[in-house]
DNA sequence: CCTAGCTTGTGAAAACAATCACAAACTTTC
DNA sequence: GAAAGTTTGTGATTGTTTTCACAAGCTAGG
């Protein structure tokens, strides 16, 4: 459990194995080897048991390991056995999706807050929440103790409503906005960028004879 | 130009890149260098030439890029000098949300079907088009020459659809359900996970000593 | 036309990530 | 309880991506 460094494709495997132990922890199995495991995935066994082997020993040679267990120690791992505070900047159709969006209260994440700048759209209800004046975000970020924020305005607000959120405290940013955010150290942040995703895809359609790596 | 091999991170680069040159070119900015180039990306400017060179030599050696040309040329590189006929595949809120998305539009995809199975959603309109029952799909996607696929719908139907979907001969699929989809060579996935973006977000959060390595 | 000043394009080096391969440790079978 | 069969955890290896560093090529200014 020494090394204080782990890539971000690793992580984004983590968190894909939670998926699966979830599934198989329901099915009511018991024990899983980092064979199965890497065939769900889409990986080897060698690199699941490489991504494991960053944060300790879990498994038992010649058994595999234990599905509930392994389950709790990665969604501890991964910092999901609690629930997390999220409020969105910009209440437009994006933000209502990921409102709406199931997984996310599944996985544990409440959206509190919602925040715009149109008048038209302030006051409104959405479910249990209101929309908010974005002028009072720092204010409720603190009420409501956001601890994750998502940037779903247009892009010439993003760096703007970042900012705000990074100055009430919130440290984690996923940044739906097709702009860079420049934001303080200590800020995490996140892209999305759904033209780059199809831009890649166009990529591959136009380039049918080249190899995309990884 | 011979390598016939490229990093998937090296083509979001470059789809980066290109929108800091449409801004550049707005800007009435001549000529550029990668070093202006790296600076607004993020990246370094030796990276910027080693992405670019995957593709020739665009440059003149002490004076940059040309703008425009450079736009232009790597609008072509990433096959978006041209639009491209998309399908939603899945008629809930975050199909919603991307069918009025309008950065898509700007960068040439039209959304020209949805289909879902719900008998209450099929048939209403969506601006200027229909949803339209997910059992005609195949004949839907041919009749409006769909290149690219978007799928939207839960995790259960998602494998489903994008079978549907390659069977009717579209090559290229964006896949926003949680599940890994498993489909004929040829087809090119690109999996967009909400809910392991948040869990990196968490992850970071909850060590904060580590170092995530991009 | 020559020199000073930039900036590209690219091999070479370094850093990083994935895969291999095998000893160690456990289970199961007889 | 010994032998056969699994499966882990990890050093070593291989492969890939990024960074370095510099020759070559261009511009500008006298």
């Amino acid at each position: 459990m020494k090394p204080r460094k782990i890539s971000d494709s690793a992580i984004r495997r983590l968190s894909h194995y939670l998926r699966f132990l979830e599934a198989f922890e329901s099915e009511g199995r018991e024990t899983i080897s980092s064979d199965d495991l890497a065939e769900r995935g889409g990986t080897t066994s060698a690199q699941v048991r490489k991504d494991l082997s960053h944060f300790g020993s879990f498994g038992k040679r010649g058994l595999g390991y234990s599905v509930p267990a392994l389950r709790a120690r990665l969604a501890e791992i991964l910092g999901v056995d609690r629930r997390w505070n999220v409020a969105l900047a910009g209440a437009g159709k994006l933000a209502a999706a990921l409102h709406g969006y199931d997984a996310f209260r599944r996985r544990g994440f409440d959206v509190v807050a919602v925040y715009d700048n149109d008048p038209r759209k302030i006051g409104r209800r959405w479910g249990a929440i209101t929309v908010e004046d974005v002028r009072r975000l720092g204010k409720s970020v603190r009420e409501k103790q956001v601890e994750i924020g998502i940037v779903v305005t247009p892009a010439e607000s993003a760096q703007e409503v970042a900012e705000a959120m990074a100055a009430a405290g919130i440290s984690a940013i996923l940044n739906f906005a097709p702009r860079k955010l420049v934001l303080p150290a200590g800020v995490t942040l996140q892209d999305v960028n759904l033209v780059i995703e199809l831009e890649a895809l166009c990529f591959a359609l136009t380039h049918e004879g080249w190899e995309v790596g990884r």
